[in-house]
DNA sequence: CTCTTTTTGTCACACCTGTGATACCATTCG
DNA sequence: CGAATGGTATCACAGGTGTGACAAAAAGAG
């Protein structure tokens, strides 16, 4: 048989096709013979990696939720023991910054599931691996607070996520001019109110 | 000249069917057939008030835009003077609490300006809307910290609107069940400590 | 070589879209 | 009354969509 074609190879191409027009054109955008026409092939290839527009679709999903389920265990919780005082707010920035749209992969990254997340909430279709990604971020990031020994952190978990959550849309959509340096400064300056760290000066 | 009918309310009539069609199926699944549809119109008295699907779209993103704008105007800012501790917290949760989907009625604007948000990524034509509302936005937390006497307002108002976008894309999308107590919650240990109040108990 | 299987390519179909161009109705004005 | 105008209703067209059904080509297996 045939199989000179690298299977998951062509199929990670015309993901990575997929990602380009999502990016450029948004999730309506994604049509077979658009992704055929940015990946370089025939619409009769591409529906041979992919049964249905619909499973392409997914496959672009659960591809974006497995990176970004990389980039949330990237680094061991365990390794955050310990810490204190703005070491332990370098670290946790560290690691969130992973999902911030701090770089073009990562830009991509977050347009990607940005697009995903909002198509979910009419799609069902998307809904098991974005309800898993967020599941996995709450846990990670609870977990996190909890060996940093942070009070209540259900709750500071709760509210790092609204802050990500804040910060990836206005950076990733253009009505704030939120620029990279000012989203890891805000984060920065969460995190450090969340370990607290300088301890407020109350100046009256 | 037959004017019997009150032009500006059938454009309010089809703009509500536009937001119904907006929640119920994304932003892609606003087409003048199923505004129409939904509105209990033909296509052609819908055309008739709107020129084009695009001026249709722009009003209602418009309409949107008003409605957050009204809300945040809803409360002098100078009323906040001289409030501190939990009054303070009190006084601006209750402002900031217009913007979150806590009601029906709020949580339908929040999904249409959330579908507009995004589709501004790519479509320039609701730019000009949702970076007003930024603008108004930020304008408006800013101010409030000022007067609240909060330390650097410009960083802290970027963290509440942060805080404020991730909650509600949280709370509107599927993927986190953050219920309405917990929004109201989150956003107000936010404001807490954003005031400074609760001197943060350290239990060790 | 032939056979088999993968890969590519092409039609056609039904459906939905916005829109241009109308016609028709109804009501108010002169 | 007639006429003008706001409102309603259709039709047709070009363009795009996913998909079913194929055929053609290409390349390893025997």
């Amino acid at each position: 048989m045939p199989a000179r074609i690298d299977l998951e190879q062509r199929r990670r191409d015309v993901i990575e096709a997929a990602f380009r027009l999502l990016v450029s054109e948004g999730f309506s955008g994604v049509s077979l013979r658009k992704v055929a026409a940015e990946s370089d092939l025939n619409i009769g290839s591409v529906r041979h990696y992919f049964d249905d527009h619909r499973s392409l679709l997914v496959a672009a999903v659960t591809e974006v939720g497995d990176r970004m389920g990389a980039r949330l265990t990237r680094y061991p919780t365990d390794a955050l023991a310990g810490l204190t005082g703005e070491a332990a707010v370098e670290a946790l920035q560290r690691r969130l910054e992973e999902l911030l749209p701090i770089d073009e992969e990562r830009r991509v990254e977050s347009i990607v599931l940005t697009e995903f997340i909002v198509a979910a909430r009419v799609n069902p279709t998307f809904r098991p691996v974005t309800e898993q990604m967020a599941a996995d971020m709450r846990l990670v990031i609870t977990d996190a607070l909890r060996v940093l020994e942070v009070g209540d952190p259900a709750e500071e978990a709760e509210r790092i996520i609204a802050v990500l959550g804040g910060l990836i849309l206005d950076s990733v959509t253009p009505h704030g001019s939120l620029g990279v340096e000012r989203v890891r400064t805000t984060l920065r300056a969460h995190l450090r109110s969340t370990l607290r760290t300088t301890p407020a000066p109350i100046d009256d």
